[in-house]
DNA sequence: GTGACGCATTGTCCGTAGACGATAAGGCAT
DNA sequence: ATGCCTTATCGTCTACGGACAATGCGTCAC
């Protein structure tokens, strides 16, 4: 579970609390599980490409958006 | 296998040819399998983030630009 | 012809993504 | 104190991601 994806989560959370909604209330914007969500902003989960469109719909943003915080970042080697 | 994947293909091997590259040599500088790079161009493979990463260092672009393929387009419902 | 490329495609394998249920614990009211 | 709301965390389950070896096909050059 390589920590790059904390950042991610915390930019997830970051969004979802703009929005003023509970996780419970982003998962079943996106179709997704609470516990997903939880799991997503906590940088224990490894989304797919698909999910992140999901997400970004349920987040009202782009995916290459939420991607931003990986610009720049060096790939795990 | 949703078709929104197909023009995320299409837009990696355009990415691959501008520099170049054969799939084999792509695999090879993002660590992946050959046959994965071949399906993602194909669309029948729905990548993590961490792959989109590696994915996008190996194509020398940002994870934020792969990604403009989805920008504006509504996720399946 | 027989190589060497580049790519597609299949099948098998293991690990994990992701859904779901349950439990626990925090805050914030009343 | 008893609620309610929100989140974290655990265990289990199925489906799929991703590695790898193998096969086939087309296109070049020799």
């Amino acid at each position: 579970m390589p920590k790059s994806l904390i950042p991610f989560g915390k930019a997830i959370r970051a969004q979802r609390l703009e929005l003023g909604l509970s996780q419970e209330l982003l998962a079943e914007r996106c179709g997704f599980d609470r516990t997903y969500i939880s799991m997503l902003e906590r940088g224990t989960r490894n989304p797919s490409l698909l999910n992140l469109v999901k997400l970004a719909k349920g987040l009202g943003t782009s995916v290459s958006q939420l991607t931003e915080v990986f610009d720049g970042t060096r790939a795990r080697r």
